[in-house]
RNA sequence: GGGGACGUAGCUCAACUGGUUAGAGUACCGGCCUGUCGAGCCGGUUGUUGCGGGUUCGAGUCCCGUCGUCCUCGCCA
């Protein structure tokens, strides 16, 4: 070993020791003839004494910060009303006899103690000098810390860890393929997985009744701040299992981990919503619970108030909606109005609102507010003196919802309800099996297409599929939905009957899913299961804003590397192996 | 594909309604300094204002285009 401690053990007991350590420069103070060098490494931090008196005979010039600088010398303790209560190596330093600069460095390309406000690009595009900052050791250790207590748990329930391929086949519907030419078989391609479903499925079929894997999955669209086009899953597959069962399972894993890693309790069981209350109560199947707010509906009230917007909107098959902003009555009108943009960029014309005041009510919608119908909407909003009330009027139940449940967000941040580190988990279940694809006005799945039918539904899974609801759930964290999975159908007539639905005949079905298909007939158990984002749970966990922070070399939002600037161009002879030929691009002549 | 924000010294930012030689902190370089821990003191260097075009007597500032990063809608079974 070319060091005898690290920069963070050292402690008053080595006091007298000879030591070799080895580390970064994270600061220097220049005394002129003495020195002193803060060494760093992932164990921590350690004050290094470099001075004539001690170095032997050597002279060692241009210190700078983040050398990797190798000291030989002997651990003392600092003298009384030098310790520095702020470092665990505080009461001792190393007094330097050599001192050695073994990885130069150049100044540097951006101030690592600037935290994160230093510039994202420079950032990940010199990521090794930015991972050596505490916040972002800090992070990786929780990252390592969550998978190290998951697998930790999973083995200890009987689960198998169990690998699937990266080269796989295109299937599909869901998600853009990442697609991966096939040399040995020119014009043909492997895709990357979405997921690792199909092949779970079959590790059913083959009686591993337990599985769990962390495994990169790929999908090529569009990057959002908790979205990166390959990110990581906890997948996890069981057999003779119900929806309860794997629930619970997921309960207990998350609970148990997050107490392992953070030291935090969450309360089981989660609370938990049927999608289509999900929707009435937030507006979104991901409520955020930091937020006690709600919406209501008052469509049945407001029609008779004489305001056109509301009426017109629910003559055409909308609705109107409200939330109530306890306190907000004090908010200025240009505050109120500042709101009106979060439900316009939803696709809202607008937004109405009033405050409830001692003799009455104020605001745009006031002079409406009259009569019975006005008294019983102020009962069903609870409406107190002081209060606000906002309401989105349109006649897409989705644009009602939608920007409802983003304006639910700006008020909740607003009324100071999101508490810093707080884990509000639901789940969210009874998913309808299909939604209508507005391309084609067909049922397209809304999980999967191997998602199981709710029992009780079955018999309209021909006549009327849209109303069919799944045995799906999610787990949603802070508002972001942390898994998502399923009961699978086990059954190939039953799956035949959902590929009907979707508009794939048998031979279509066969054609792209005959693996699974033929597994189904050759005994197949009962089985469901889930995948838990990993980086996303990570990211909550570590209390950062963007998915980015959690992955060690991250794609910006156009889906490129900044580290290593992929993805590039290829040679001519590469391609041709492969089989491939570019298109000319030639220059948009459609003037 | 649509909407929005940003781009000024290595870094973080400033520069009013267009107006003198584009500033500050920090980093960096030089000098002083043997008990600092955000060390201190003195001095100094650093700019294609992302790029290209336009309007103007005059553009960091206004307009058009373009590139990059971020947020977001669509998209993400």
């Amino acid at each position: 070993m070319l060091r005898s401690h690290t920069c963070g053990e050292l402690r008053a007991e080595h006091v007298g020791d000879e030591t070799t350590i080895i580390g970064w420069i994270n600061a220097i103070r220049d005394h002129g003839g003495l020195r002193f060098v803060d060494l760093r490494d992932r164990y921590g931090c350690i004050q290094v004494t470099v001075s004539p008196d001690s170095l032997a005979g050597q002279s060692l010039d241009s210190l700078r910060s983040e050398q990797v600088l190798q000291v030989k010398g002997k651990v003392e303790a600092r003298p009384d009303g030098m310790k520095n209560p702020r470092l665990d190596t505080g009461d001792v330093e190393v007094v330097a006899i050599t001192a050695t600069i073994i990885g130069d460095c150049p100044p540097l390309p951006f101030d690592p103690s600037g935290g994160d406000q230093v510039n994202e690009e420079l950032r990940f595009q010199y990521r090794f000098i930015d991972m050596r900052r505490d916040e972002v050791r800090q992070r990786f250790q929780l990252r390592s810390d969550l998978q190290h207590a998951i697998r930790c748990h999973l083995h200890k329930q009987d689960f198998i860890d169990l690998e699937t391929p990266i080269l796989t086949k295109s299937t599909p519907e869901g998600a853009r393929d990442f697609l991966v030419p096939s040399r040995l078989n020119p014009g043909e391609f492997y895709a990357l997985p979405q997921s690792p479903q199909i092949f779970k499925q079959i590790f059913m079929v083959a009686g591993f009744d337990r599985y769990m894997q962390v495994v990169r999955c790929f999908r090529d669209e569009d990057l959002r701040a908790d979205r990166q086009p390959e990110f990581t899953q906890l997948d996890i597959e069981m057999a003779c299992v119900e929806e309860s069962d794997v629930i619970a399972l997921i309960e207990g894993l998350v609970v148990d981990v997050i107490r392992t890693v953070t030291g935090k309790e969450v309360a089981t069981p989660f609370p938990s919503f049927s999608y289509a209350d999900a929707m009435q109560r937030y507006g979104t199947d991901s409520p955020d619970l930091r937020s006690d707010l709600e919406l209501v509906d008052v469509s049945d009230l407001v029609s008779q108030l004489g305001f056109k917007v509301f009426s017109s909107a629910i003559e055409e098959g909308g609705s109107v909606r409200a939330i109530r902003v306890p306190g907000g009555g004090a908010w200025s009108r240009k505050q109120i109005e500042s709101l009106e943009d979060v439900v316009k960029n939803q696709g809202a014309g607008g937004l109405a609102w009033f405050k409830r005041t001692e003799d009455g009510t104020a605001g745009s919608i006031s002079r409406f507010l009259q009569g019975e119908a006005s008294s019983q909407l102020l009962d069903r909003v609870c409406m107190e003196v002081g209060d606000l009330c906002c309401l989105v009027a349109d006649r897409s139940n989705k644009v009602v919802n939608g920007s409802l449940s983003f304006l639910r967000k700006e008020l909740a941040i607003r009324l100071e309800q999101i508490e810093p580190g707080a884990l509000e988990f639901c789940w969210v279940k009874e998913f309808p099996l299909f939604v209508e694809d507005e391309a084609s006005g067909r049922p397209t799945p809304c999980h999967h297409p191997f998602t199981a039918p709710h029992p009780d539904d079955l018999e309209r899974l021909e006549d009327e599929p849209l109303t069919v609801r799944a045995l799906a759930y999610d787990l949603v964290l802070n508002g972001f939905e942390v898994a998502g999975g399923s009961i699978r159908i086990h059954q190939r007539e039953l799956q035949e009957r959902v590929f009907e639905a979707i508009g794939l005949n048998q031979e279509e079905a066969q054609e792209k899913f005959s693996f699974l298909l033929d597994a189904l007939r050759y005994g197949a158990p009962p089985h469901g299961g889930i995948a838990l984002g990993l980086d996303r749970l990570a990211m909550v966990l570590a209390g950062v804003d963007s998915i980015r922070e959690m992955i060690a070399f991250p794609k910006t939002q156009r889906g490129t590397c900044l580290l290593t600037g992929a993805p590039g161009q290829v040679s001519g002879e590469q391609l041709s192996e492969v089989g491939l030929q570019l298109e000319e691009s030639e220059p948009d002549e459609s003037s």
